[in-house]
DNA sequence: CGCCCCATTGAGTGGTTTCAATCGCAGTGG
DNA sequence: CCACTGCGATTGAAACCACTCAATGGGGCG
């Protein structure tokens, strides 16, 4: 079942098994793609939308010396341009970040499914606006959070979302990004993630060492983050999405 | 009319007659609120959506000593809270900048529209996802920019769109914000916006009194903002949301 | 007139950046 | 087996941007 974990974790979200059967029809080609590889580029336009299965990926952009800003970083079960079946262009870069495989859906499909499938489209719909949501979380989190709090922040969030899906259990999981990465994640300098990381590594808080996170103190950190996981519209936290 | 301007300036993803009438006919209540007045918190559950007829709208956070990050500002036209439909609750509050009028449309209504009419369905997906494509320019704009820039980079945004609407021309509009809300939106104080606006203002870039907006130089001062307004999706722009 | 909100300006502080150098480690080729 | 190479992590020092604290000024309104 190449889609058993999309919306995995969102509670009443989930998807009934005739919206399931007719998720999994639409799949097309299932790829595989190396570290680093770029996936799909701003402005070009688009026909066909990908799950990710395996592995991490990102969006983001450049500005005008070439430095990016990661604008979303997805895990496995997640839509990574789902928004380009309404949109049919991308307004960002889409990058791996380790070795992937992702499964594809063509616009086609996708276009079917809008015709005759209201309530998975509801639920498509729903899943394109917790990217939008996340992504106002990361606003706050630039706007309102030093580095350290930023740094927290963006763990704690990885770590709620592979929990979801099975990929995080107890504050550990794996993660291949850079220090320089993480930076461009969080809107300061490659150098000053290092500092950032040892000083939450001298509190005890957490670990990221050799691509392996380890949170030491949920707590703690997620009030150095102002972390607050409602707007990831997880179980549990109320009747999002509900029929 | 009163959804005349609902996705005005994008383009090929004008309504069709038929969808118009049918959207029009879903307008429920339409109310005034005063400057100021908080609309809708995070969290509480939602039975409307509103669409912004005129005046302006924020939606914020707060952070745990209270002060706010704007995460978005809406102009005439702009679905507010369209992702409550899916979502069902916000992650988020919403507050009225100036005096505004509104219209609302009852989930109930919405959802008939999901069922009927599969091509004003994707049209509403697609105005939700400009939302996230500016949520995304706002995260690059503060992972990325300096305070000038920032600043430049809003008055850009917000005079691209509210040309779109017909209510800026010549890089001249109306805002009723106080500087102090400007650093809320762009992360910064409102002392710095001060100093910042002074700035703009004495290399002859643009002007911003008592509420009027003045952009002398648009050329140089998207330079600044490194501002690139295809992420609006406005007419002109490539095919989006092509049917 | 007095009050309050908002804009404005100054001085000092601090967080982050920049520039640079070093170190560790894995892969590669001799 | 070991030098060589390159990338990523780490640390230091100096510069800078934006913040905080504080005070003043201006305008609308009761």
């Amino acid at each position: 079942m190449l889609t058993a974990l999309f919306l995995r974790g969102r509670g009443r979200s989930a998807l009934d098994e005739d919206d399931r059967r007719a998720l999994e029809e639409a799949v097309g080609e299932v790829r595989t793609y190396a570290s680093r590889q770029l996936l799909a580029r701003a402005g070009a336009p688009l026909t066909a939308s990908t799950l990710l299965l395996d592995g991490f990926i990102c969006r983001y952009m450049d500005d005008r010396e070439g430095y990016r800003q990661i604008v979303a970083v997805h895990v496995p079960g997640d839509f990574v341009d789902l928004h380009g079946f309404p949109m049919k262009r991308l307004d960002h870069d889409v990058a791996t970040i380790g070795p992937v495989r992702v499964a594809e859906f063509s616009h086609e499909a996708l276009e079917k499914i809008v015709e005759d499938r209201p309530r998975l489209t509801r639920l498509m719909w729903f899943s394109t606006l917790i990217d939008a949501s996340m992504h106002r979380e990361w606003i706050f989190r630039l706007g309102r959070l030093g580095a350290e709090g930023r740094v927290a922040h963006f763990f704690c969030e990885l770590n709620a979302r592979l929990e979801m899906v099975g990929l995080a259990a107890n504050g550990r999981f794996e993660l291949p990004l850079t220090q320089a990465d993480l930076g461009e994640a969080c809107g300061i300098t490659g150098v000053h993630v290092n500092r950032v990381l040892r000083v939450l590594r001298e509190q005890g808080l957490m670990t990221f060492r050799q691509n392996a996170v380890e949170l030491h103190d949920r707590k703690r950190l997620a009030a150095l983050a102002e972390f607050e996981p409602a707007y990831l519209y997880g179980t549990g936290q109320d009747d999002a999405a509900a029929a």
